[in-house]
RNA sequence: GGAAGCAUAGCUCAGCUGGUUCAGAGCGUCUGCCUUACAAGCAGAGGGUCCGCGGUUCGAAUCCGUGUGCUUCCA
């Protein structure tokens, strides 16, 4: 068979997924197997791939293959979340460009729209995540609007509703003038804004004239004051007690107001309170009894309370009303200054407070358990610095307004009579049997369900449960199988929104944590340290980048640059570094099939290089197993990298290189192969399908790759471990020596040894002298004559050219390092000679200076004789 | 305003419970090579007051304090 001269992933990616798909390696039953189960974190149901999924689905299955190979029987389900508000978002748009407004829809037919949108570009994202190589079951896939898992979704809420922990009030609420929707606190970003801080004057309502002057950043509002506020401790105000002044521009009458919640030192020491527009005049207003004065539309124009500018938009107000400030002489002046400010997550609108009737659910009961299984490592976080976090807003928990103004969603189980009267039940015959009991006779008719639907995260906090039929039965055999899920991978920033709701509801309603660990990967930036962004245009576009350099380099580009918990700086170099190493493994098996015609049993039989190699890998699989049990994963990848790149293609795949048309023993030619086999096994998580691929195009292979079954840790050989050291210590030493004396590769040598250790030479020998292209090899207990010296370790070596030699070189570099030397003896002669040192230090570590004490005089003697014979 | 994290080679980062196998890796840089798979490669090399200052200790990149700078979260 022909191999291509370099790797071509686009040729065979899509084979394998479907080979792998077809043979059932991805589907999971419960077996006798223990499970390793992961939900992967829903993507929005509108979205498509990008690089924070890339990241993290990659390592979803890097941790889903590696458990697949150490025995467990994995189960990874796939899924979308309906995310109410971009959806509803998107399908407005989608209508909007049909020239089909919203408003002029009944809410069944916008639902319509939306169900016929979602199954014709929903869960693309899904098909793509099949590119990425993601092996997951596909007969598991969920979405969080299925009918099944809409009815766990009532459930929650008249099981909540019932035990009191969900009730309707009105409060202050993030409003979302552009979606038009309350939202949560987690669904509001605080940005940092250039403002103006505007200085007004109002004129106190006395015989003087007198006024005292407020300093704000939203002068319209000033429309919905109702009074202002000083500290009373305040000197400067102390001659106001209990006296009013007026509004600007609409002359209401308001209170001057004494409270110790003011900074008398920001601004002027007074404050306009207006409470229906700001959280904490709300809380003031609240204190002191105050009217409350609504001036805003829900849209965010004014509203009729306003008496001025009614109708136009708030931003537009805030310019307008300044300029009549100043003519009205209200005006101060006014200074820059910035401020945090509001915005929709999901619309990037200005969020409005707004005092407003919700429904919330009370988080304080359900807080506690599921801050203790974090605190106490019963869920383990990963990197735990992210404990802090979690245990910060878990402690200050408040409660979750859970409506929202939207169709898109579940819609809120509950029913108002005409009188009022709330009924809620998972389905409407429940609240129609309901309100019988009050009205017999009563009807559907007299009935109206509550228009809001349910914020999606009141739907995604039960995911890890729902995903395997909880509602249906909590008892069935999957939940006990695949329930707690072993590990969650997500982003940090929806710790709040989603990864502690899920801890809650689990304790709530399963009794039992859903997941026992949690790793938080990083987000992902541009090389320049900018979060991705569609409005920068930083972000690749993925799917390109599949298509281009092949799902197997795009994984490796997004692990190799992904240090454990910490933001990745994405740089498309790493895309290049991935393609050499695909090339690099290719190459490999290219020389190793050459080979295979060639065995023959009177070749040399190569122990040492096979025996080295096999101690490597065992020493590299320890380490792996510690990494990836610390998450390691960036690690992991690139301490394979390293075993394949250096140690088996640079050293290994020389040393066991037969000359020149020569032969190879057919043993050493089946353990290279075996050796080939379990390296690609050890990067199979990282990179499946070049892998797989490589793995069947050395041999007939008995099982496919993904399947075959990690050995259990074996012993390492260190002393096969160390010799292998010295020996590549020798080669790079001597390397080194010809290079610096511009010896050309070809020029041959003549090498003599003095060594106690004969044993080495005797079983890597052959491999060092063709290592140095040495032609001879031999012992000698006594300086050569006008050869080059040098001493690695305590061996001591003459090289001898038949070229010029500049002796001058190899002096000076013998001379800097016995310098280095005694330096390093002074210092490890000075601490041992230190009693305190002696008294204190552990006897292993004693013990160490001592070997290193003698080691560094054993290397003096033998430089100081070889110098002198120069 | 409150809290957390970070600062190590040109860049991105490892360095767990203090002790020269601990001053490292990858990429980049420099030098020499078209050597029986790989120039997308091979063989070598250079490069750091471990942010400043102080302390604990026989010993500090590592622990403590402090200053500076950056990042993030919360209000």
């Amino acid at each position: 068979m022909e191999l291509s001269k370099n790797y071509e992933p686009q040729a065979i990616e899509q084979k394998w997924y479907t080979y792998w798909n077809d043979k059932g390696y991805f589907h999971s039953e419960p077996d006798e197997r223990p499970a390793y189960t992961i939900v992967m974190p829903p993507p929005n149901v509108t979205g498509v791939l990008h690089m924070g999924h890339a990241l993290n689905n990659t390592v979803q299955d890097i941790l889903l293959r590696r458990a697949r190979m150490q025995g467990f029987n994995t189960c990874w389900v796939p899924g979308t979340d309906h995310a109410s508000i971009a959806t509803e978002a998107k399908v407005v748009g989608m209508l909007r460009e049909k020239g089909i407004d919203k408003n002029t829809l009944s809410r069944d037919e916008f639902l319509k729209y939306a169900w016929e949108w979602k199954e014709k570009y929903g869960g693309i994202i899904l098909q793509q995540l099949k590119k990425l190589g993601c092996s997951l079951d596909w007969e598991r896939t969920h979405f969080t609007m299925d009918d099944a898992y809409y009815k766990a979704v009532m459930r929650v809420f008249v099981e909540l509703h019932r035990k009191g922990n969900i009730y309707r009030g009105v409060k202050m609420i993030n409003w979302d003038p552009q979606a038009l929707t309350a939202l949560s606190d987690e669904e509001v970003l605080h940005k940092e804004t250039q403002s103006k801080l505007t200085y007004v004057q109002y004129r106190i309502d006395s015989d003087i004239e007198e006024y005292i002057t407020i300093a704000t950043v939203r002068p319209e509002t000033i429309l919905g004051d109702t009074a202002v506020c000083v500290h009373p401790d305040d000197e400067r105000y102390a001659h106001l007690k209990g006296k009013f002044c007026f509004v600007p521009l609409i002359n209401r009458r308001i209170p001057i107001i004494f409270d110790e919640y003011i900074d008398k030192e920001f601004g002027t020491g007074a404050l306009k309170v207006t409470p229906a527009h700001d959280i904490n005049d709300y809380n003031l207003g609240q204190k002191h009894q105050l009217e409350i004065v609504d001036t805003l539309n829900p849209n965010g124009t004014l509203s009729e309370a306003a008496q001025l500018y009614i109708g136009e938009d708030r931003f537009a107000v805030r310019k307008k009303i300044v300029e009549d400030l100043k003519a009205s002489g209200n005006f101060v002046k006014q200074e820059d200054y910035t401020n945090q400010v509001g915005v929709s997550e999901r619309s990037g609108a200005v969020i409005e407070p707004r005092l407003s009737m919700q429904w919330w659910c009370s988080m304080e009961e359900m807080a506690k358990p599921a801050l203790e299984a974090v605190m106490n490592d019963d869920i383990r976080f990963f990197p735990s610095k992210f404990k802090n976090l979690y245990r910060h807003w878990m402690g200050n928990i408040k409660d979750w307004c859970i409506s929202r103004q939207l169709w898109w969603g579940q819609r809120i189980p509950a029913w108002y009579d005409k009188a009022g009267n709330i009924y809620v039940g998972e389905n409407a015959a429940e609240a129609l049997a309901q309100f019988q009991q009050q009205q017999p006779g009563g009807s559907m008719e007299d009935l109206r369900q509550e228009a809001d639907v349910l914020d999606t995260w009141f739907s995604a906090w039960l995911w890890p449960m729902e995903v395997f039929g909880w509602n249906e039965d909590g008892n069935n055999k999957e939940l006990a199988y695949y329930y707690p899920t072993n590990t969650l991978v997500t982003a940090p920033d929806i710790i709040f929104f989603w990864v502690a709701r899920m801890v809650m509801a689990g304790f709530e309603f399963k009794g039992k944590k859903p997941f026992n660990q949690v790793y938080f990967t990083g987000l992902i930036r541009d090389k320049q340290g900018r979060k991705m962004s569609k409005q920068l245009g930083n972000s690749p576009d993925l799917l390109q980048l599949i298509d281009d350099h092949g799902a197997d380099i795009v994984r490796f580009s997004v692990m190799i640059s992904s240090p454990a918990g910490n933001d990745i700086l994405y740089d498309e170099a790493f895309l290049e570094q991935g393609r050499n190493f695909s090339n690099k493994i290719w190459n490999a098996l290219k020389l190793v099939k050459m080979w295979e015609s060639r065995t023959d049993e009177a070749a040399t039989l190569n122990h040492f290089a096979t025996g080295w190699m096999q101690a490597r890998i065992d020493e590299a699989r320890q380490q792996i197993e510690t990494l990836f049990v610390d998450f390691k994963l960036s690690e992991a990848l690139k301490l394979t990298y390293s075993l394949i790149w250096d140690d088996f293609c640079s050293w290994y795949l020389e040393w066991v290189k037969p000359g020149m048309n020569e032969p190879m023993h057919p043993t050493v030619y089946q353990q290279t192969l075996s050796l080939f086999e379990d390296l690609l096994q050890l990067l199979h998580p990282f990179m499946p399908f070049l892998t797989e691929e490589v793995f069947h195009l050395l041999r007939e292979q008995p099982a496919d790759l993904i399947v075959r079954q990690l050995p259990a840790a074996a012993a390492r050989n260190e002393q096969v471990l160390l010799q292998g050291r010295l020996l590549q210590e020798l080669i790079t030493a001597i390397r080194d020596t010809r290079n610096k004396n511009q010896l050309k590769p070809k020029d041959t040598i003549s090498l003599f040894v003095d060594s106690a250790n004969t044993m080495f030479y005797t079983a890597a020998g052959n491999i060092l002298q063709r290592q140095v292209n040495a032609d001879t090899l031999e012992a000698t207990n006594a300086p050569v004559n006008g050869a080059m010296t040098l001493v690695v370790q305590t061996e001591k070596l003459y090289l001898q050219s038949h070229a010029a030699v500049d002796t001058g070189v190899q002096k000076t570099k013998m001379e800097e390092e016995l310098q280095y030397l005694k330096g390093f003896l002074v210092s490890v002669d000075k601490k041992l000679s230190n009693e305190k040192f002696v008294q204190n230090a552990k006897p292993d570590v004693i013990a160490n200076e001592r070997k290193k004490q003698a080691d560094a005089e054993a290397k003096i003697k033998t430089l100081e004789e070889s110098l002198s014979l120069l």
